[in-house]
RNA sequence: GUAGCCAUAGCUCAGUUGGUUAGAGCAUCAGAUUGUGGUUCUGAGGGUCGUGGGUUCGAGCCCCAUUGGUUACCCCA
């Protein structure tokens, strides 16, 4: 029999590890209710048409199919061997997969929302926490499975919403104690201005393509790519001089206006710019003209939040406005804007700078040694006491050497203990021990809840 | 999908140009110590050297294949 594993990518979380992303979750689940966003859940396994098309031609191959049952079925024979023909071409059969795990959260709320658009009271603010599944090769800080927290709102075209958000990933961030992270914004439609301005709206994705690696690889490489990718030096040399915008925000404004600021779209977008970034109370957001982001669907502001530089893990989160997701789905006409936490990233940066918060394993709180059986009866039934006023508790389970329950508890974390004998047994007082400080104090059996409880 | 690196005890790793019975630290268990632990000391258990082939008198070490892990590219949280 081989040795038991899991999928490539994926992992178990201890105790320690699910109360370390607890505390990530439930940071990011209040903010949005603070924010007044309403929770969802879609299923783990979406239709596969549903996701198919959705994030570009990379994004097709990295969703995660699922086979179809019933392919042995001898009366399909010839039709599932017609249909395994179209998948080694590299395209979808119906016949023989037609469902997938969910690629992230936003396509999946646009099909909910397409589908629910008229019980929905707009604008619709809605969170979602949940795992999605990527057929990428792992990495540093990447998975194939890990945890999306989205916000989003759909049916306002307000830029108030982006301040917003702004304002969530700073409230976010801040109290998990990543000060120097960066919230970095762009939009499109200042990408849009520029692909005009370079001679071919045709031509935007293969520049932002490019330019978003500017802080990779720099601009020299950038160049080459664009000339690689079919644009003619003049058009090159127009896209240097707006990735050489540099400076304090109000000198970058100035200097994209000059640049794109006479084609309608270009204004468009640094007014929305100019707006989320004046009025958001974010001190870690940056005007950053390079900033892309892969996601088609994205229309106006987009948001990428940064790690702290010195733990190399780049993206912890994202964003941005799309004008038409639902349209995808035969409901046009609903625009909305939303964010995400890459909850798994974050994790990872927290533990390398070293933020969580102590204390954050103790779940129990008392341990009973056992002294022995009539000893541990008493104990036990204290224990159940304490256990109803709320207090988590265990008795050890056998009568063991003392040294071997203080070890016991010490290796999980337990911070007090409760020695009964047959001495405290008589006098129905106790000792409490707490194991950190090594402080001591006899408390009789009935007050022991409240002193337990205060501490 | 492409490329590099790694795989030896539960964990972290040594292991010389290929040469006797494969080692250390940590962890575990037992004892010194039968109601107050964490330090210390003594002892014990634990290995198909990822798997399968090959070269050789002889392979943990060299070669091939395979599996798993990891890092980078593409792309992305």
């Amino acid at each position: 029999m081989s040795k038991p594993s899991i999928p490539q990518g994926t992992r178990d979380f201890s105790a320690e590890t699910v109360r370390k992303r607890t505390y990530i979750f439930s940071t990011i689940k209040s903010t949005f209710e603070r924010y007044s966003f309403q929770p969802l859940e879609t299923p783990a396994m979406e239709n596969l048409d549903t996701l198919m098309g959705k994030y570009g031609e990379e994004g097709d191959k990295l969703i995660f199919k699922i086979l179809n049952n019933g392919l042995d079925n001898p009366e399909k024979e010839s039709q599932a061997r017609e249909d395994f023909e179209k998948i080694l071409q590299g395209k979808n059969a119906k016949g023989i997969t037609e469902r997938a795990l969910k690629y992230d959260l936003t396509i999946p709320f646009a099909r909910y929302v397409a589908m629910n658009h008229g019980k929905l009271t707009f604008p619709f603010r809605r969170y979602q926490i949940q795992p999605v599944w990527r057929a990428d090769r792992p990495q540093k800080g990447r998975y194939r499975e890990f945890t999306q927290c989205d916000a989003d709102v759909v049916g306002s075209t307000s830029l108030i919403n982006e301040v917003e958000l702004a304002n969530i990933y700073h409230d976010v961030f801040l109290q998990l104690g990543m000060n120097g992270y960066e919230l970095r914004i762009n939009s499109r439609k200042i990408l849009a201005a520029l692909a005009e301005l370079c001679g071919g709206a045709d031509k935007m994705i293969d520049i932002t393509i490019a330019i978003d690696k500017l802080d990779k690889i720099g601009l020299g490489k950038v160049k080459e790519e664009l000339l690689q990718r079919g644009l003619n030096e003049q058009q090159v040399s127009v896209i240097e001089s707006y990735l050489n915008i540099d400076g304090g925000s109000e000198a970058k404004l100035t200097a994209i206006r000059n640049l794109i600021g006479s084609i309608d779209s270009g204004k468009e977008g640094i007014e929305e710019v100019e707006f989320v970034f004046s009025h958001s109370k974010n001190t870690n957001l940056i005007i950053d003209f390079t900033l892309a982001r892969g996601l088609n669907y994205y229309t106006g502001i987009i948001f990428e939040a940064k790690a702290p530089e010195e733990v190399k893990m780049g993206s912890v989160g994202g964003g941005g406005r799309y004008d038409d997701l639902t349209g995808l789905f035969g409901v046009p006409g609903i625009p909305g804007v939303g964010i995400s936490f890459g909850v798994d990233r974050i994790y990872d940066v927290l533990e390398e700078m070293n933020l969580f918060p102590p204390n954050l394993d103790i779940s129990t709180k008392v341990l009973f040694f056992n002294m022995g059986e009539q000893e541990s009866l008493s104990a036990f039934s204290l224990m159940q006491q304490l256990r109803g006023n709320g207090i988590a508790c265990e008795l050890y389970h056998e009568n063991a050497k003392i040294s071997k329950q203080f070890t016991y508890a010490e290796k999980k974390n337990i911070p007090f203990v409760v020695i009964i004998g047959s001495k405290e047994m008589e006098e129905k007082k106790c000792p409490v021990k707490n194991i950190r400080s090594g402080e001591q104090e006899v408390v009789a059996f009935g007050d022991l809840s409240n002193y337990l409880k205060s501490r």
